[in-house]
RNA sequence: GGGCGCGUAGCUCAGCGGGAGAGCACCUCCUUGACAUGGAGGGGGUCACAGGUUCGAUCCCUGUCGCGCCCACCA
């Protein structure tokens, strides 16, 4: 017995159990062996996170295509998983540390801070996974994998080591994007610039061999800069070539003030004229442009501070060693201890007492920023690994140019050719503890000894220096998306050559945001083709589609985001309207060019969507309606019977293309319309007549469809609605033919010979004439039963009406249904597909509103002619329209032409009436 | 500066060469034997604007305006 009202958080779980315990889920299914594979990777969430609108999405969108797959009978892995997340863990885990008022992690050292966090992550690494479980994601969790496991950490070892050794991993002193507040390096992804009112500070650099006199421009230079306290680092004053007005200070030096330096006036391209006082100070250890400037000009590199300093000082932003010996002293001591801001408030200061700021203008700018830390990055001049991307980019443009991976929507290739197109070195060394070390170790003398374990690295080493040496293991930590970007492969038991290698990878689908696209599709792009190779040698893409999907915002649009407190969580939307309601939701509206916007409202359709389901299902039961042991619907006679098993091809068809070109929300809406307005509107009300009428082969036939259409209706929304469908599945399973598959991973049926063009006809005609006088009761408001008169109606017609008489009566409240020649005298009348149909209403009808209706009627016949007329009148058209439209609107002519008789006539007789 | 996308009913969005659709909201009616988390009916749109291509443009092209995002730069 299915229950009056469907719980969703009384059967989730025990589903999702079953699912588990019958492993519905497994890749490898011995009975699929010899099937088709499919495989997706799920992006790994943090492993410290848990479920938030984006995930429920992403997720949903994954598992859609595996259900969808594995009832087609694919042998199905998605390989679940978690990423280590280095700097969002780290500090998770030193804020928590913080927080209990315990020691820092400088405090403890390494080797107890990451006992910590294997702690913290033991403690809360399954939360994640849990929810995934409770939106209904179909992952392969025995082949649950961690970034940082033993096996992914080998994979990360032996492509650093790989890549090293032939030359596209590499050490480089070059600027990078120094955090100052996690007092590491970080990529250019993770800078994110943010627009500030900042000033624009125009200073006076005094010309050598002149004595400075503020009210004597020709005893100085100025420069215009938005970061004063970087003058203690600057070797230069760089002015346009072209520029007049400093042609003749070219070659000439200034000293730096405060400093003393002397420092060249040079000529460089890269000064602007049109900016500032179109002089620039040249900061190379401090400015990526002016890095470029000085290598092309041989100037120092100076730093204004150094890492070691701010090091020992843990964070506190100190100016300490690292200023040029002849550095003005008051300034030195200045700067110790104080922050760059601080810094640049005492610079300026000084500055302004020896009259050497100009002026201070206000100026926007957009400053780069931490996207972790959210403090102002600083270009600092490091000793940092780097992956050559622009060699690994190379083959990964190729992949995409010659459409082995192919992204979806398609668009998305110009951002990726893009990036690509221009990549920079990547900067993989963070200076961090939780993340996989690298794999490097340094001699006395500073010598690398790259190797796939310390061991190895001594025996090198001890070759090398041909005697027993100390080596001390390189620090730092490689950025988290490293060995994210082995994750297609290294999941699948990479290095070794397992048999999961062999079956699944290329992966076929890749389902992720479009804000990842770079820190991770593009990177396991070019780690994929470079690390993997077929049968020939060939490199292997890592997956074939990529599905790029986009935002999930609140319902007003706006960006979900903890701050702003509009974030919506998904596990309190499941609990409250289950997780087929939420995810039903997400599919409908996912679009290719639009971020999705979610309110409550749209979740509670849906699962009012579920409920109309659960009722149908509760109808066809109540009527007896079981499954029958090998039913063909090929063999219904009924006409009703076959219209639905041609509606039910269809719908499935549709379901099923839809799926299959990534277009979620046309196959779950293609599903909603046929379960509710064709099942439930049309099926379930016009098979009322049968299913409680006498017993016979009708109501048997009858009962046999509605139970195998609902079977089929299980069936394709099963994808998305995985947790209603198994238990009105499972419910239904107690009451035909034995049934033991779970309809997870019950086959997809492959319909065909159910097309039935005249079960269309004749039921859509039904259906209109049903509508039409619907229509006209509620328009004339009419609330009792009336009778209806076929006038004059042709023979097919009057068959027609006798064999769905009472079926009429029933959904169009008509209590007598007769025929005659002309309609009776103070009828409604109205035209049906052709035929032409009374409502004698005798005192019941306002003839003066009938005469208007009718009039708005024989308007709208009139236009509809006059508009086709206008084209077939137009050479032109008739000249060049394809032959079916221009048939097609002769058609709709004749139609119109006769509609439009019939109603004249109708006037025409009511002018008798009172 | 370069790129991508979007302006269609009050709202959210489909449609993307042959006289505009859905869901929600709104109005009217209906507790009829699956379902009021429901049923029936209805109103509502110069498809941003201007040109062009075409027999025909919401749909294709060009431009304008407005909105959003990405990349680069910002002395």
């Amino acid at each position: 017995m299915i229950d009056k009202t469907y719980q969703p958080s009384d059967v989730e779980g025990r589903i999702y159990q079953t699912w588990e315990q019958a492993g519905a889920f497994k890749a490898g299914r011995p009975e699929r062996a010899s099937a088709e594979t499919y495989a997706i990777v799920i992006p790994p969430p943090n492993v410290t996170g848990s479920l938030h609108m984006g995930h429920a999405l992403n997720n949903t969108l994954q598992d859609v295509l595996c259900r969808f797959e594995r009832m087609r009978g694919k042998d199905v892995l998605w390989q679940p998983g978690t990423d280590h997340a280095g700097i969002a863990t780290q500090m998770v885990v030193e804020r928590q540390m913080m927080e209990r008022q315990e020691p820092s992690r400088r405090d403890i050292g390494r080797e107890k801070f990451l006992e910590k966090v294997w702690a913290w992550k033991a403690e809360s690494g399954g939360t994640i996974v849990n929810q995934l479980k409770r939106l209904g994601a179909s992952c392969d969790w025995s082949r649950e994998r961690f970034t940082m496991d033993e096996g992914l950490s080998q994979a990360v070892v032996k492509v650093f080591v790989e890549l090293y050794r032939e030359g596209l991993i590499y050490k480089d002193k070059r600027l990078v994007n120094w955090d100052p507040k996690l007092l590491t390096a970080i990529s250019d992804l993770e800078v994110v610039p943010v627009e500030t009112k900042g000033s624009l500070w125009h200073l006076r650099y005094p010309i050598e061999g002149k004595t400075f006199d503020p009210d004597d421009k020709s005893t100085y230079i100025v420069v215009a800069t938005t970061r004063p306290e970087t003058m203690l680092g600057d070797s230069g004053v760089a002015v346009h070539p072209d520029d007049e007005r400093y042609k003749v200070l070219v070659g000439k030096h200034v000293i730096l003030p405060l400093v003393g330096r002397r420092i060249p006036i040079i000529a460089d391209e890269y000064s602007d004229p049109e900016k500032g006082s179109g002089a620039v100070k040249i900061t190379p250890a401090h400015d990526f442009n002016d890095f470029e400037v000085g290598k092309r000009h041989n100037l120092a590199q100076i730093n204004i501070f150094s890492v070691e300093a701010k090091l020992a000082l843990q964070g506190n932003e100190a100016f300490a060693a690292g200023l040029p010996a002849s550095a003005d002293l008051d300034a030195t001591l200045a700067m110790h201890g104080a922050d760059r801001f601080a810094a640049r408030k005492t610079i300026v200061a000084r500055l302004e007492e020896k009259g050497l700021v100009e002026k201070i203008e206000p100026h926007g700018l957009a400053v780069p920023h931490g996207d972790r830390s959210n403090v102002v990055i600083e270009p600092f001049l490091t000793d940092q690994w780097y992956v050559n991307a622009h060699e690994l980019a190379k083959p990964a443009i190729t992949a995409v140019r010659d459409g082995r991976t192919t992204f979806v929507p398609k668009n998305w290739e110009a951002t990726y050719f893009n990036w690509m197109e221009n990549i920079q070195p990547w900067c993989i060394s963070r200076q961090l503890w939780w993340g996989h070390q690298i794999p490097a170790w340094y001699g006395p003398d500073g010598k690398v000894f790259v190797a796939t374990s310390e061991s190895e690295a001594q025996t090198e080493a001890d070759r090398h220096y041909g005697t027993n040496t100390a080596l001390k293991r390189d620090e730092d930590v490689l950025d988290t998306w490293f060995s994210s970007a082995l994750w297609p492969f290294s999941t699948l038991g990479w290095p070794e050559n397992t048999q999961e290698l062999k079956r699944f990878y290329p992966t076929s689908a890749l389902v992720t945001g479009f804000d990842i696209i770079f820190f991770w599709v593009a990177r396991m792009m070019m780690m994929g083709l470079h690390f993997m190779k077929d049968d020939k040698g060939a490199p292997q893409i890592p997956f074939k589609d990529v599905y790029i999907h986009r935002l999930v915002r609140d319902a007003s649009g706006a960006k979900m985001s903890k701050s702003k407190g509009n974030v919506v969580d998904p596990l309190g939307i499941i609990d409250e309207f289950g997780a087929d309601a939420l995810r039903f939701t997400l599919m409908r509206n996912v679009a290719p060019s639009h971020d999705i916007r979610l309110g409550p409202q749209d979740v509670e359709n849906n699962r009012n969507f579920a409920t109309k389901l659960w009722n149908a299902a509760r109808f066809v039961e109540f009527n007896g309606a079981a499954r029958v042991e090998g039913f063909d619907p090929k063999s219904a006679k009924e006409t009703l019977n076959r219209w639905i098993a041609h509606e039910t091809q269809k719908a499935l068809h549709e379901v099923a293309a839809a799926i299959g070109e990534y277009k979620f929300a046309e196959a779950a809406n293609a599903a909603y319309r046929f379960v509710w307005n064709v099942y439930c509107d049309w099926y379930v009300e016009l098979s009322k007549p049968l299913l409680t009428g006498p017993d016979g082969v009708s109501k048997d036939e009858t009962r046999a469809m509605a139970a195998w259409a609902l079977d089929e209706i299980l069936k394709m929304l099963h994808p998305f609605m995985p947790f209603i469908t198994e238990e009105l599945w499972r419910v239904t399973a107690e009451q035909g033919p034995k049934r033991e598959t779970l309809l997870a991973l019950a086959p997809w049926s492959k319909l065909e010979g159910l097309t039935d063009d005249n079960a269309e006809t004749e039921i859509g005609w039904v259906i209109d004439l049903i509508t039409a006088v619907r229509s006209l009761r509620a328009e004339m408001n009419i609330n009792v039963n009336i009778p209806l008169v076929l006038a004059g109606v042709p023979a097919e017609t009057q068959a027609r009406a006798d064999r769905w008489a009472e079926f009429i009566k029933r959904l169009a409240r008509v209590s007598e249904l007769s025929s005659a020649a002309t309609p009776p005298q103070g009828s409604a009348q109205i035209v049906v597909r052709g035929d032409l149909v009374a409502l004698p209403l005798v005192g019941v009808i306002d003839i003066a509103a009938e005469r208007t209706r009718l009039a708005k009627e024989m308007k709208k016949a009139e236009d509809d002619i006059k508009r086709v007329d206008a084209k077939l009148g137009n050479e032109k058209f008739v000249a060049n329209a394809p032959e079916e439209i221009i048939d097609g609107e002769k058609e709709k002519r004749a139609e119109a032409a006769d509609r439009l008789g019939k109603l004249t006539e109708a006037l025409e007789r009511l002018k008798g009436a009172v």
